[in-house]
DNA sequence: AAAATACTGTTATTTTTTTAACAGTGTTAA
DNA sequence: TTAACACTGTTAAAAAAATAACAGTATTTT
């Protein structure tokens, strides 16, 4: 299928959830419009996102929930699944880690990495933290293709290039640094003092 | 000034941060390109934004950091500052708040509040947290203009429209459940699983 | 059986954002 | 003193995303 736009790809994530949720409520079908409400936007918007996938529903009846919680997973997950690691165990990777666990998802977090040897060698969330010199050899050995970047900003540059070097595939990073990766890496930023700034402008007057 | 795109407040939040780690290494102005490189964006998007907050640099010096700095303050910050709170102290609400804790900043986190009896009452990196009960008035009390949910999912809906009533103007939304605000409060929706997602699709085949 | 209704799927339009093009200008170099 | 250079500021074009418009079609209503 030919690449999906960045905005559609991020809804479709949401869609799922929100449709396995539905489903728990025993209906089978969903219209356009149900989906747009559970994630409050356009129902012209969601269809669009549907024709994008080629997924087509029935007239009057509208989706199958089911078929659709599987097409979304065939665009977006991988047959095996990806493997993620944490890099980072403070309280932010600590918190994406309890997210995840427990939660049958395809993807799954398997390693975290810390420098502070009192976490080394503990067991986070059902998830084994090592050494930071370790890195390298454990996303190769277990082909990690997704890293998280939760340490403080001074040390989140150096993390990237180090995952880089390893191999990965893509990177989130949550340190207010702006990383430099080179583009076979899918970087995603993801800073939340620029959010909250972000705010703080936009409710400032009006 | 007329109302700026939401991408340029973005970046805006980003260039004074970066300057304001470029200022200590003493140098007194920057290029365009320059503050580019600091973000790994082009220099002309740069330069399009200081356009839009009608900075203008000199030729062949480039901008003055420090009046650039201020520039920027003025557009985001309000004069006396802005309040945060955060709703929900599980690792995540700590982590945000150790992200803010000694750094000197016009936006201030000054209450916290989570249903857990047990930490209501203590202090979190130097922000006291109350009992969801006493939100609305401690809020109303205080001026907290922002909000930032780190509750779980299943309690983020409530959360929201408790903080609406309390005349909040903006929020900042870390639970995976999409919220519905009314047009005067200002959402920010942040989720990391629909990150980690959209970026398991973007690194899926290629 | 004709008209109204309630949906989907698609094309067209608008808006937002990014990128490109380039005119203007002081500064250095020839 | 003219040409090349190295920048800024702005306009123009392109790309991405959201919104609107509407054609198509089973179903229900009249």
């Amino acid at each position: 299928m030919k690449k999906l736009p960045d905005k559609t790809v991020e809804r479709l994530s949401q869609y799922r959830r929100a449709l396995l949720d539905y489903l728990s409520g025993g209906k089978q079908h969903i219209f356009s419009h149900e989906i747009a409400n559970l994630l409050h936007i356009t129902a012209v918007q969601v269809r669009r996102d549907l024709m994008l996938i080629g997924y087509t529903g029935t007239l009057r009846q509208g989706y199958d929930v089911k078929e659709l919680i599987e097409i979304i997973g065939k665009i977006i997950d991988t047959r095996d699944g990806q493997k993620v690691a944490v890099v980072g165990i403070g309280n932010l990777g600590r918190a994406i880690m309890g997210y995840f666990s427990g939660k049958r998802t395809r993807l799954s977090i398997v390693a975290a990495f810390d420098v502070n040897p009192e976490k080394t060698g503990k067991i986070y969330a059902g998830v084994p933290c090592y050494n930071l010199d370790e890195m390298e050899d454990i996303i190769r050995r277990e082909g990690i293709s997704i890293a998280v970047i939760s340490v403080p900003g001074e040390e989140a540059v150096k993390v990237a290039e180090a995952l880089v070097l390893t191999g990965i595939r893509g990177i989130l990073n949550f340190s207010p640094k702006p990383l430099n990766v080179p583009p076979h890496v899918y970087l995603q930023e993801y800073d939340m003092i620029t959010m909250l700034e972000k705010i703080a402008y936009f409710v400032k007057k009006n």
